[in-house]
DNA sequence: ATATAATTGTGAAATATATCACGACTTCTT
DNA sequence: AAGAAGTCGTGATATATTTCACAATTATAT
């Protein structure tokens, strides 16, 4: 049932386009065309398209396609239909942030639990989520298999060593470490100051159109 | 002075070597091959060694990297002498974290001031940073060219409108709305959901190694 | 002084992604 | 019912990025 043929650039649109469906489907919407969705995605048209005919033939010629029938389509195939209970390691200003927010509503994945070190925070709950010392990993993580990591920067190859010994198979990192994982745990970077400042050098090397490049 | 030739890819990458590059110069560390740095950042030597060559010259063969003049080079090419100021829109969950975080330090990049349409937030500081109404903005916002966003996505597009009619040219935007801006100016977006929902479909559809793809 | 080991910079090849452009088919209009 | 307009799916092509692999050069050991 796995189609490993689909591009990892495909792949991560799919929740894209999954979220901009579902507001389609809100709004009372029964088509949709590439053409449309491109312009509400910001991604070409033909590319869309493309995306799309990896999974077969779900549009129809002339037409477009169905919003009702894609949605349902992609909630299957981004396994939508059940909950994904994810944990929460380092509730400091960043992860208080996202337990603050509701990943259910839209994505169905649920932060479960949260760990932190201190002990100040360790007892209480934050929206609802329990947080746990990070000495209770072991106990408390059964069954969890992905990670989002807001720690201090120092710490995290040691929590990483012992999320993986728990099984964790995905991690989301945040901290601007290169974590080291065995082959088969998945780490994914969000390094939100390499995005500042990458951002900062494309405005200044990068000037698009107007306002010619000087000196 | 500008190389409009270097890719997309390599530019993004060098924030991270700057970052790494300033850690092995606190160790004390004189000289680093694109072997070891490829360890540290988890790049492949080759692309380290192709992302440098597009600057020049800047290692000897059969030595490596002298890790004092590379640094200096990238704080050179990063822009990294002058602090780059940008103002935060919606200072909420996400905002008062980015607020409470220190980008002058390892970036030289500084949050000038932030803005809110919350009364009870104007008139605040946070770490220093003074809190506006978003009425303000054009009276505040001077000479600030980026904007990070953190707004609810349904203000997305009124409140971009306002940031491009004042000059803005770039945007990190943290919302879930995919905003329409004049071609002139750069928005990079960062969907936390979306991160997080890729990285589970990774998990169940591109399983790495152990663990067979069962059904 | 010579041999050995290390390491760069890069042509060439491989891989990945995006876009063009059009035949085939559907829907809409009159 | 016929023609016009719209839209998909996709072969071909273009662009972007990564990786291989090795000659050239430098450093190190004996
Ligand atoms: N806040 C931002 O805007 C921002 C921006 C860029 C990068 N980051 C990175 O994100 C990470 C988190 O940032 P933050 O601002 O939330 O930091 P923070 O200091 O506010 O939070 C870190 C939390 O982790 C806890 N902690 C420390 N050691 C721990 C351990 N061993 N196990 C479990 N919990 C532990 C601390 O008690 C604290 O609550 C850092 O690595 C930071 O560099 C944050
Ligand atoms: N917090 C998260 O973990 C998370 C995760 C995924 C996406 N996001 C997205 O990031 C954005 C911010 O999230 P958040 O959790 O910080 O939301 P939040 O509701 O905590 O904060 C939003 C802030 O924006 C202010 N605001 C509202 N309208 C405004 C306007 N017109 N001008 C200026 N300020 C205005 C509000 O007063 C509030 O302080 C949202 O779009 C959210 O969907 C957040």
């Amino acid at each position: 049932m796995d189609q490993n043929k689909i591009p990892q650039a495909t792949a991560k649109r799919l929740p894209l386009y999954y979220r901009f469906l579902n507001n389609l489907n809100h709004q009372g919407k029964r088509r949709v065309s590439s053409k449309e969705l491109s312009e509400a995605v910001k991604v070409d048209s033909a590319t869309i398209r493309r995306d799309f005919s990896y999974f077969g033939a779900l549009g129809k010629k002339g037409y477009g396609y169905n919003v009702e029938y894609l949605l349902g389509f992609f909630r299957k195939t981004l396994d939508q239909d059940e909950v994904t209970d994810v944990a929460l390691i380092g509730v400091g200003n960043l992860g208080t942030a996202f337990l603050n927010y509701n990943f259910l509503k839209n994505n169905n994945i649920r932060i479960q639990m949260g760990f932190d070190a201190d002990p100040a925070k360790v007892g209480t709950a934050i929206s609802d989520v329990p947080i746990y010392h990070i000495d209770q990993l072991e106990e408390k993580m059964k069954g969890i298999e992905v990670a989002i990591l807001t720690i201090p920067a120092e710490e995290a190859d040691t929590v990483t060593e012992k999320l993986v010994s728990l099984g964790i198979t995905g991690i989301l990192n945040f901290t601007p470490a290169r974590i080291t994982v065995p082959d088969h745990i998945r780490v994914h970077h969000i390094d939100l100051a390499v995005e500042l400042q990458a951002l900062v050098y494309f405005l200044k090397h990068y000037p698009l159109k107007k306002g010619p490049v000087e000196e």
